[in-house]
Parts: structure tokens; C-alpha cells; sequence
DNA sequence: CGATCAATTGAGTGTGTTCAATGTCAGTGG
DNA sequence: CCACTGACATTGAACACACTCAATTGATCG
């Protein structure tokens, strides 16, 4: 929470539009994570001309939608992205959660059009980076490339997660998803405990996580039971952070 | 394990590399899916520069291991490949299988060792692409770059399968197998009929669709008797292709 | 306050799993 | 040639877990 606001949180967001909405890199969240750290100052200047910050996107509007022609990549400067699709018979299936410092859109290489619906979940501020730019740019800063290049790690751990992920009990699974928000630092630890704010809604999770919103809920009431968890709506809180990771470890 | 010093394929038995069982480009079979195909006859050079044949790999022998040291790409020749992980219990998880014309590693790009075990399941010739010259060679050459980032789409592609495969019946999931094979051209048609030699076990095929080998056996029993297929053995028979295509897209 | 949607809880069902037995086939050696 | 072996494949029966359908509660908003 960069703003003057302290402690709160926002409920209300100012009009999406707002030309003074857009966040300077200097005040970025994900500068550690940025395509451009480590580049020296002319490579940074290259970079940094082609790209384009934006927002804040409201919860529930979109920064690309399914058929949209592929432009560009995101990097999330600030809040919360899911990804899904629309099966025919209109099911809505979360597809993946991106976190500030997260880039958007790698999915979509190789096609004229993003795949995905790209939505999100709380206030959102994002950086354009135009792809046939960056590609071009990609040319003459090395770095740059591998640093791209690098990113079919994250695709490689989200298909990992996926495949054995299908062998796991909804309970495990549970769990396996509230590592990865531990991971991407999420969760607001402190000692050995520490609560989290979801972010996307326990329907969403379910349907990342290839299960329905009851059997989440009974699998989260479970957890409850066995005391590693406290469940309070949009609130999540770990009362012993060293027993879920021997949990999820064992 | 196994320390290495050169760029060379480490594993007990040295890399099939008897002089007389190379494949020459003229005679590989994934010409056309080559990240070669198309370039300039100077630029075809600096590539076919870096390259190196190696082959045959018997049935059962590792093109690399998990926990080597990521060097190179891979192009399939001939052959057949799976890629699978082992788990602390020793069960094995096939996450994919390789065709002719398939590259391997991309899914270690970005580490610094291969992440899974990389197996032949037939005789198999192999084109190996050493990584660091490859992203070398891209800087020179925009188009090559392109290609590669375009694979991204296979690792898309996959990622996608196995999302929605979720939510298929082992039925379901066995046919969307075998429309995969038929795409691959790996199925020999003629007419309104195709018949199947697979190349790897059935138990592979149901660790890669996140069944039992129980089950499997039972979804292609229960579709012989629907009459879609004919199940013998390693050979499957297609008595009617078009009502499989009508079976899986309803 | 009622309307609406998300989340939870309950009861019953179904699909894939587990465990176990049998069948098939290739390779081996008597 | 046949019995033996081991790996793979198939089939059966009982079970477990997540699903489906349905009702209830809770939260948010007009």
C-alpha cells in the first residue's frame, strides 16, 4: 500500500480511465521482477520507451479477453489477475492466477490471439510491453531474451503442478495452493503464524484447482478440523505455518 | 552420479553414436518441422554448424536423465519419445510423449538441469541443438528466435489438455488420446478406417492421463464394445474414424 | 427490508480406485 | 517341444472420494 491511504484498503476505486491512475516504475511493486532489472541504463531507456503502464483495472474488468488479438505482454505491477476460459456449455475455468511481479500473456505467443480471458480480482495496475517490440529488442540486448526465454519456467511449473496435482486428494491440494500463495509472498506471516486475504473467490479456486465449490468448502472445513487452518470467509489464517509445510511435505 | 566434463550424453552406456547410424538431414523425417526449415542457405549453415546427429537409441534408453546438466535441445528424427518424473515412492508419472519432429528440453529451458527423465520407446534418432549456441545463434537470426519462442505453443498446448482433461471420463480422455495420435499422423488412415501401432505401454498411456492401468483397460473395453475401436494388444484399430471425431467434439 | 449471489452443509449417487485373480505373450532353459 | 518365468494386460468385486442435487446460512447491495 503505497498511498496515502494507511492500513485500509480501498473498497471504492476511482473511475478505471483516470490518466493519473498509472503507476511510475519508481513506484512500482515488481520492479525486482521486471523483464528490465539488471540492464544498463541505455537497454533500460530501449525498454522502457516501448513500454505503456496502465490502470487501475477495477475488480471484474478485463485486461485482454479471449479473441483479442495478441499485442502484447503484462507485467502486474500491483494486484491480482485471473486467467480463464469459457467452455461451450458457458462453464467458466480458471486457468491460472498472476501475482504482482507476474507477466501476462506469455500464453498467447506463437498465436494472433490471447487465449484466455484475462480478469482482474482487485485493484490492478499493469506495464504493456508492445511483443513484436520487445522481440525486436530482444535482438540486440541478450539479457533481454534469456530473461524471456526464462520465462517458460513458470509455464513448466504451472503443467508440474497440474499433472501432479491430479493425483492428490482435494485436501492436498488445498494446501499445495495455499504454498504457492506462501510462496509468491502472499501471506502475511509473522512468526509461525500468518492470514491472507484471498484475493479471487473460493469458486475460482476450486475450479483452478479441478474441484467444485462444495467439495472446496468441505475440504477447507476439514482442514479447519485439523486445526491447521482458520477459515473466516475471505480471510485465511494459519495458526501453525511449520505443521502445513510438514503436511504438504509428508 | 555421473560426472561430466564434456558436452557429451553421460548415462552408462555411451551415447549411440556408431559413425554409420546418424541420420543426415536428407534423410531425417522431421525436415519440415526443423526450426531449419525455411532459412536462408547461409543461415541453414551457421544451424546445421551447431548440430550434432546421434542415434539409434534403443527401446528403453535415456536421452538424458533427470538431474543432468541441461546443454541442448533436442529434435526427434524417428522415433518415439516419453518424459516422465519419479516420485519419492519410486511410481513413475509419464508427463508426455515425443514424435517425430518434436523437440525435447524445452521444458528445461531457463534451469539448469533436465527435469525429467527422457526415454525411448522405439528405435529413436535424435538431432541434438546445443541450447546456449542455439540462443547465440537467435540474436543473428530473428526468424530462428521466432520459431523458438513459437514452441511455447506446444507447452501451451499441453498445458491446456490437461486442464480440460480434468474434467473428461477415462472414455473421454482415451479418445482425445488417440485423436492426439491421429494429428501426430502417427495413425496410418485409409478410407474411413486407420489402424495404430503404439509405441509405448498401456500403463504409460494411463499414467499420462492420470488413470490406473485398470481403468484404462476398462475405457477401451467399454469403447470396443461400442464399436469405436478395435483393441489388440499394442495394435488399436479404427473401424470408423469419423464417428470417433463425432464422439470426442460432441 | 427483500433480492441476489457466494459459501456452507447434508444426503445420496457414481466413477475411478484398490485389491486380487486370471489371462496373454515373449523369452529362457530343461 | 513344453514347462517355467516375469512383465503386461484384462476382468471382477468392494470401497472411497468427489460429484450432484437440494436446502440453509451469510454477506453485500440497492
Amino acid at each position: 500500500m503505497n498511498s496515502k491511504t494507511t492500513g485500509r484498503r480501498n473498497a471504492e476505486v476511482p473511475a478505471p480511465s483516470s490518466a493519473q491512475g498509472e503507476l511510475e516504475c519508481g513506484e512500482c511493486e515488481a520492479r525486482s521482477h521486471c523483464p528490465g532489472a539488471g540492464l544498463s541504463d541505455e537497454q533500460l531507456r530501449g525498454l522502457h520507451r516501448i513500454t505503456q503502464s496502465r490502470g487501475p483495472y477495477p475488480p471484474g474488468q478485463a485486461i485482454f479477453r479471449i479473441e483479442d488479438c495478441f499485442g502484447a505482454l503484462f507485467v502486474i505491477q500491483k494486484g491480482t489477475v485471473k486467467i480463464e476460459t469459457t467452455s461451450r456449455d458457458g462453464t467458466h475455468l480458471v486457468d491460472g492466477f498472476f501475482f504482482r511481479g507476474d507477466m501476462l500473456g506469455l500464453e498467447a505467443i506463437g498465436d494472433d490471439r490471447y487465449r484466455h480471458d484475462a480478469v482482474a480480482l482487485e485493484p490492478t495496475w499493469i506495464c504493456e510491453l508492445p511483443y513484436d517490440q520487445l522481440e525486436s529488442l530482444c535482438s540486440f540486448v541478450p539479457r533481454l531474451q534469456h530473461r524471456i526465454l526464462l520465462l517458460a519456467q513458470k509455464i513448466r511449473h504451472t503443467t508440474h503442478t497440474i499433472m501432479h496435482g491430479r493425483y492428490l486428494s482435494a485436501e492436498q491440494r488445498v494446501l499445495q495452493f495455499l504454498r504457492m500463495l506462501c510462496q509468491k509472498q502472499i501471506i502475511q506471516q509473522r512468526d509461525n503464524q500468518g492470514s491472507l486475504l484471498i484475493p479471487m473467490s473460493k469458486g475460482d479456486i476450486a475450479s483452478y484447482l479441478g474441484l467444485r465449490p462444495e467439495s472446496l468448502s468441505r475440504a477447507l472445513s476439514k482442514l479447519q478440523e485439523a486445526g491447521l487452518i482458520r477459515n473466516h470467509g475471505r480471510e485465511i489464517e494459519f495458526p501453525d505455518l511449520i505443521a502445513i509445510r510438514r503436511t504438504i511435505c509428508d
